[in-house]
DNA sequence: GCTCCGAATGTGGTCAGACCACTTAGACAA
DNA sequence: TTGTCTAAGTGGTCTGACCACATTCGGAGC
């Protein structure tokens, strides 16, 4: 018979450190934001070399698991969950994503979200959006933190939605669109009808009315789409050749030096 | 005035990998499948250590847009787009995902997926859909060959969208589902039905009806589900107490040693 | 006593060079 | 021709040193 290799050591650490950390976290004893051991200690603790600690610690915080804090420690992530930002952005660069596509993704998860979040939303939900809606309406004169709220107001309904998995899947598209939003919302004129907007989402959800809820929504992405078009459209004039194609790099991109 | 650091080396080596990585890919010079120089040479080239080098690619590899293959080489990588599959099992482990949430998810971008595929899709789609579809027929008494070409037509109805985010969002869900369809397909009985409805998504599709497409993704989907809980349910009677959420894990998890 | 600065400490980031493990291809022998 | 073996190329791991960043804490100066 061929020889069996050796019996332990086939798989790469790597993997070996990411199902580790995992077994921790399923069981419990990792919780959201805690603190793992230094990598110096860890690599002691799994009998192999800190290299591959880090190898492994770095496959995980690539996607978004952990948080890795220079002269700190590393950390479970807590935030909202997310498929990592840049992967959109470095997928986006391989596969020639253009922005009328992730709009079209965006209006379709966030309808659905608006539809479950009806049906599904608490009392605490209704609360919260509450509060933003009344945020909203109190910045239409800061477009900075006018866009902060709107992407909380979007977050909560994606929470009151009972859906994770959809919820991290549109944080993952709008965290990719958030900095190109940064940019064309500070000229936006109009942002008193965008707030109505959400006031009109929130009193659909907190109804429990999902066809509302659904149509509000579909309308408002609509509306904020155009808007940003007219923007868009006004910077590029001469250049008309960059199209989409273009435009979806400055929306996702950056975080060069 | 307090020092300026360093002028340059500010921010870290492997971003400045990804990012020159990425740069190559936007401006064509790397194309999917392509191979990326070797870890020494391109070391040497970016003048850092080659740890720093492998952090980067890890980085790359870890999000699934490159492939590391130990003694050959690292290529960009050329399958269809999807976020890193272990992403998603991860993401579960730490927020709980549980597989009911899986299967809405995956019946909203499907049954979007097929109202647009049935809108934008061309007659090369059709002609590959019809193909898969006599597959489905031919393998409707050998599971494992019908799961197969069943992957397959669903990826061509994502592809027929003309929305490749929405097509990665979908391959990202079903590719976790995959290994747990996997196990239950083997015993399921009525695959005759289930290739009935793949035929009419193709009939809808093909008559370019949308709403119809889209209601027969829903009711597969549905139908699918259900055969799959049944399945299910057998095999876990005696223990009710790790219900869905622990059905997850073993949908996803797996990779171990 | 209080404030502020700076050294000490802890932790991740990088480097260097060596060696191991896997793949492939080419040389050589049967 | 065929099969095997060797060599070269490439990723994987190890070691141990040093750099860079953040926090803490003690002492100098007020």
């Amino acid at each position: 018979m061929p020889r069996k290799k050796n019996n332990l050591p086939d798989t790469q650490r790597t993997m070996h450190v990411v199902n580790h950390i995992r077994s921790l976290i399923e069981d419990g004893t990792l919780q959201p934001g805690d603190k793992i051991p230094p990598e110096r200690e860890f690599a002691r603790l799994l009998k192999m070399s800190r290299a591959s600690v880090r190898a492994g610690i770095g496959y995980l915080a690539a996607m978004g698991v952990m948080k890795v804090r220079h002269g700190v420690g590393t950390f479970v992530s807590d935030g909202p969950a997310e498929f990592s930002n840049a992967s959109l952005g470095l997928m986006g660069a391989l596969h020639g994503f253009q922005s009328w596509q992730m709009f079209e993704t965006r209006l379709i998860l966030e309808s659905n979200l608006a539809a479950l979040a009806a049906e599904r939303g608490k009392e605490e939900h209704h609360a919260a959006l509450a509060e933003e809606v009344a945020e909203i309406f109190a910045f239409v004169d800061s477009p900075a933190d006018f866009l902060i709220h709107d992407v909380i107001f979007h977050r909560i309904v994606a929470q009151a939605s009972g859906n994770p998995i959809l919820a991290a899947l549109m944080e993952t598209i709008t965290t990719a669109l958030y900095e190109f939003r940064r940019k064309t919302v500070e000229h936006s004129i109009d942002l008193r009808e965008s707030a109505e907007m959400h006031r009109r989402i929130y009193r659909a959800i907190r109804a429990r009315d999902p066809v509302e809820a659904r149509k509000m929504m579909e309308e408002h992405l609509r509306l904020a789409q155009t808007a940003q078009g007219k923007e868009r459209s006004r910077a590029r004039k001469s250049s008309k050749a960059l199209l989409n194609h273009k435009t979806i790099q400055e929306a996702l991109g950056s975080s060069a030096s």
